[in-house]
DNA sequence: TTTTACCTGTGATAATCGTCACAAAATTCT
DNA sequence: AGAATTTTGTGACGATTATCACAGGTAAAA
């Protein structure tokens, strides 16, 4: 393995689970690998989600368009993956979408391809079923922020648990991630 | 299959994904059958998860204590599985608790016997996974209800989204669920 | 470098929401 | 049925937050 991108993906799924290299061999063979530039968009609302996406290089921002304004619902950075699973799942219309937050390198995985890879291989099933527990656990812990704290205190709790997106993600876009108006983020920040 | 509530898992799973009667068996196997009156705890905060668990009858109550307060984090109605997840997965101590919210009956799966089954049976695993699709689908429409919706506009989602959870839930629990004031819900809610 | 676009800070103000206290209503228990 | 417990409604008030408007700063583009 000279390839120095094929190795961010392995270590990203050996972390998750034990995978044979001939199993992921059979995944690296179906990945697409693209580029973009700040501000390009990889998935449009109201299109239909057909990949799982790899962040290689880069940050991806995911967001609703409400009324005309962005409302990001996440951040994917490098070494992560993401999608729209809804529109994934069920060949609906998106209702998020994705771009880049930076030049940014990824790998798309598509759907189709990667369901009959787990009929083929037990392991990337299971590295399938792997992936999703953790996104599942880091959802979980999101949506709890919303219950347990009030905005000042989400922001501190980034500070404390997630800084890396806080040295990453501008005020403006952190604010709707955290539900929070702009303004009132500035004037949390500031103490 | 004369058994009445094996009939409702079985269809629990059979919409989410196909499976031969001999796997289901061995699904059904593993499962242990338990009863609770209203209020009864099933997971208490600070144990280990190690199970999964399926709701036949009656519904439960997810929630995180904070400084002595209860704070509602999901609902489990019949038909429906849950567990905590983070604690499952890791062996670490769980911070929700689980309580039976009327007369319940669930089936409760051992995780070390699902893995076990997991491994035997590839319609299994994929049946693990698509449930974790499901979970992850719904806990990011929930997440997204803050970030994109008032407190108000909150309960009106859900009056048209999901009567079913107004119907069963009292509104002093349903209040940190949405994430409000137990004032301000019976407020909205008069409107 | 200069221009342009975007991002951040800040004041003023209004709206919303949370908290406290207590009464009324509903439910559960005996 | 009656008592006890829990749930819900409501007023008053203060704290927090959103919104609007605009100035200053910073970074990207020409």
């Amino acid at each position: 393995m000279t390839d120095n991108s094929k190795k961010i993906l392995y270590k990203r799924i050996t972390d998750l689970t034990e995978i044979s290299v001939s199993s992921f061999d059979k995944l690296f063979e179906i990945a697409n690998k693209r580029e973009f530039t700040k501000g390009e968009i990889i998935l449009r609302q109201g299109q239909i989600c057909n990949t799982i996406i790899f962040v290689e290089k880069g940050y991806l921002r995911t967001y609703i368009d409400k009324d005309g304004k962005e409302i990001n619902t996440d951040f994917t950075f490098e070494g992560n993956f993401t999608t729209n699973l809804k529109s994934l799942r069920s060949d609906t219309l998106s209702d998020t979408s994705i771009q880049a937050g930076e030049i940014a390198t990824i790998y798309e995985f598509n759907k189709d391809k990667l369901l009959e890879l787990y009929k083929v291989s037990v392991e990337i099933e299971s590295f399938g079923r792997k992936l999703l527990e953790q996104l599942l656990i880091a959802k979980e812990e999101h949506t709890n922020l919303f219950k347990i704290y009030s905005p000042a205190e989400r922001y501190r709790y980034l500070q404390s648990n997630k800084s890396e997106i806080l040295k990453r993600i501008s005020l403006s876009q952190l604010s709707s991630y955290l539900g929070i108006a702009r303004e009132t983020l500035s004037r949390i920040r500031k103490k």
